[in-house]
RNA sequence: GCCGAUGUAGCUCAGCUGGCUAGAGCAGCUGAUUUGUAAUCAGCAGGUCGUGGGUUCGAGUCCCUCCAUCGGCUCCA
């Protein structure tokens, strides 16, 4: 007999050799018919994996994460098997799950596969999920699973085994299909009913640029054909939130061919937004003892070999703009930093004036891969809402937290609460990419993770994400689609304060260094104003909207009244427009619905006599009738409402 | 940069297997209408079918090049 715990806390005892799915019949058939997969102290187990020891026991169903995940990665196994079947000599090599499906990575070799191959691919799958085959996994000696391998020829396969230990490989078999694995499958394939896939990409084996270049094929599949169908639908709706489309319906930015890929346009509604970000975020700063600065956007190509951006970054940049003179050469300014460096050491400094603090709305120039642009979301020009702190050693906590205020004081005013802070450390394996000594690498990452920890942050630790000179702090976001993009940032860097060789003087009188902080709250305003489009639709904040109020008199002869209300609105810094085109009124509202202003005044002969305006909101509701400076009053203190003094 | 897809008027799209002067709705312009909570009516104008080349009697349609865009990969100071 086994001891079996529950997640309920409940104990009890079963023969020993039952598997999962044996002792959930024992529960309740229910339950044995929703469970596809299990986890048994801590290790996820197949459903018919017999069970010899005492443990803790989990069930997943399609409602867990688990579930899903044992769901879509059987599935994976599933699309490799016909894909084996319709392409011959193919390599499979690896095929997990995902947050939203599953892919499978293949080496086609000679065949090429395509979208339009989807239909057919997608009608076998479910043909042979029909027969409801088991998925079942059985331990293999690495020479036997190597020797399986060498047949085909799998260089993939073969390197993935060498790097197991004998005794710990398993494959997983079902139907005649055979595949390395290490479990976490549903009992068979019987419970997938829907499968779509999604799309076909290029993936480095390994993640590798220098390794071949696999062909990805990306799928969902679901245990019923409705949610699919709700699925793809979600996908749809997401796409009505995208910020490129929304950018261009709301005249907010365009892009230009001639002007060139990956340079935002920024039209009048699109730069008036955005300037009332940079003037809502310089008002937090100049609470928070900011100084603003300005640096000019080329700079001497020694002022990069001397922070280490050319060396690093050099090749793969905007090149050089030379001059008449000889051997002087210029960048376009990628970061601001090095600016800021120079500027700090214009004078002496006392430990008494530290921290000084640097910031500048300061527009940057990349040469980003051209396969990497993407809307606003990723560009070649773009203006970061930068500042650099230079402070002590003691100040560094404090200051670094005061940055972490600001920087949730700025997602908090625009309603970004999902976000995820990620603490990007150096990839430990390859330290040579990153400058610098590993002591005050430690130092840094020890002043980044104390400070987070302080402030109560949950946080991710993420290898190999670190700035070359520091590690950082970021604040990722998602999209609509559910892509996640870095946001804000915070990063402690000991580095260039000794290659620009910034000092202060301390209270012994003696030079010191002084350590840096890098912040960016929005990031960037172009990704920023990105994701603010998509999580808002393009229904921005009251405070921050171009246009607030719509006025629209039904005739001419209300045409002067309007202007008047108008002229009230303006006068209390209300954004108000009259729309007195000779149009109806219902397409006037139309129109003003279609451009997302959030409230509307019709004015008639009634509101004339009365003095009193029914309110329409954005979206047909209605605020019911109200005197004017009531309305006033009313949007005062919305806007209000989501924007808080710092 | 790499893999796959897409590119027809300002926007959204039609144009079947290559065959008359490339169509529609919205937007624009002109005129009429002066309008009561999501599109008033009529007329007009607008496209070298992303670019360059090729195949063909004939190309929006087939092939190649380049450009741009989209979904990924790699990268992201």
């Amino acid at each position: 007999m086994v001891k079996i715990k529950f997640p309920d806390g409940a104990i009890r005892s079963y023969e020993s050799g039952l598997t999962p799915y044996e002792i959930a019949s024992s529960i309740s058939s229910g339950l044995a018919r929703s469970i596809i997969s299990s986890d048994f102290n801590g290790q996820k187990i197949e459903t018919t994996t017999q069970i010899f020891d005492d443990g803790n026991l989990t069930f997943y169903t399609w409602k867990d994460n688990e579930g899903k995940e044992a769901f879509w990665h059987s599935t994976a196994h599933l699309l490799a098997q016909v894909l084996e079947e319709f392409y011959d000599g193919i390599k499979l090599t690896i095929g997990p799950a995902i947050s939203n499906g599953f892919y499978y990575d293949v080496d086609f070799g000679e065949h090429s596969m395509s979208e339009k191959d989807f239909l057919k691919i997608e009608k076998r799958m479910i043909e042979i999920a029909r027969e409801k085959h088991e998925f079942k996994l059985r331990s293999i000696s690495k020479k036997e699973a190597l020797d399986f391998y060498k047949k085909n020829r799998n260089q993939y396969k073969t390197e993935l085994i060498e790097n197991l230990k004998d005794g710990e490989i398993t494959f997983c078999d079902h139907d005649n299909f055979t595949d390395l694995c290490r479990g976490g499958h549903i009992p068979h394939t019987g419970l997938i009913k829907a499968v779509k896939l999604m799309s076909v990409a290029g993936a480095y084996w390994r993640a590798d640029q220098n390794n071949t270049q696999l062909t990805r094929v990306y799928g969902i599949s679901f245990p019923k054909q409705k949610e699919l169908t709700e699925y793809l639908n979600l996908l749809e709706e997401a796409k009505k939130r995208d910020h490129r489309k929304l950018g261009k319906e709301l005249e907010l930015f365009t892009f230009s061919s001639k002007v060139g890929q990956g340079l935002p346009l920024w039209l009048p509604k699109g730069a008036e937004l955005r300037e009332r970000l940079e003037s809502f975020l310089k008002k937090a700063q100049k609470k928070a003892g900011y100084k603003q600065v300005i640096s000019p956007h080329i700079g001497n190509k020694e002022l990069y070999t001397t922070s280490g951006h050319y060396q690093k970054y050099g090749e793969s940049s905007f090149q050089p703009i030379s001059t008449p003179a000889d051997g002087e050469e210029f960048l376009l300014k990628p970061m601001n930093c090095p600016h800021h460096c120079e500027m700090y050491n214009s004078k002496q400094w006392s430990y008494k004036e530290l921290p000084v603090r640097y910031a500048e709305f300061g527009t940057v120039y990349r040469y980003e891969q051209s396969g990497e642009l993407h809307g606003l979301t990723r560009v070649r020009g773009f203006t970061q809402d930068d500042a650099h702190i230079f402070c002590t050693e003691d100040q560094l906590n404090e200051e670094f937290k005061n940055v972490i205020d600001l920087v949730l004081y700025v997602f908090g005013s625009l309603g970004f609460e999902n976000f995820t802070a990620q603490v990007s450390l150096r990839d430990k394996e390859n330290k040579e990419k990153y400058i610098g000594t590993d002591s005050s690498w430690i130092e840094a990452e020890k002043a980044i993770i104390n400070a987070t920890k302080e402030k109560g942050l949950n946080y991710n630790i993420e290898y190999g994400e670190a700035a070359f000179y520091g590690p950082k702090l970021d604040f990722m976001v998602k999209d609509a689609l559910g892509r996640e993009w870095q946001l804000g940032t915070i990063q402690v860097d000991y580095n260039l304060p000794e290659r620009f060789d910034l000092n202060y003087v301390d209270k012994n009188n003696e030079l010191m260094r002084p350590v840096m902080i890098h912040r960016a709250p929005f990031g960037s305003l172009e990704r920023f104003i990105a994701i603010l489009i998509e999580h808002t639709a393009g229904n921005f904040p009251l405070w921050l909207t171009t246009n607030q109020v719509t006025l629209i008199p039904v005739g001419e002869k209300h045409k002067k009244y309007s202007e008047k209300v108008l002229e009230l609105l303006e006068n209390n810094e209300i954004r108000a427009t009259v729309d007195d085109r000779n149009e109806t009124v219902g397409k006037k509202i139309r129109e003003s619905e279609l451009k997302k202003v959030p409230f509307m005044l019709i004015i008639g002969d009634e509101e004339i006599e009365n003095e009193v305006f029914p309110i329409r909101t954005h979206g047909g509701g209605d605020l019911g009738k109200m005197k004017i400076n009531d309305f006033i009053k009313y949007i005062l203190k919305k806007s209000q409402e989501t924007i808080k003094e710092f």
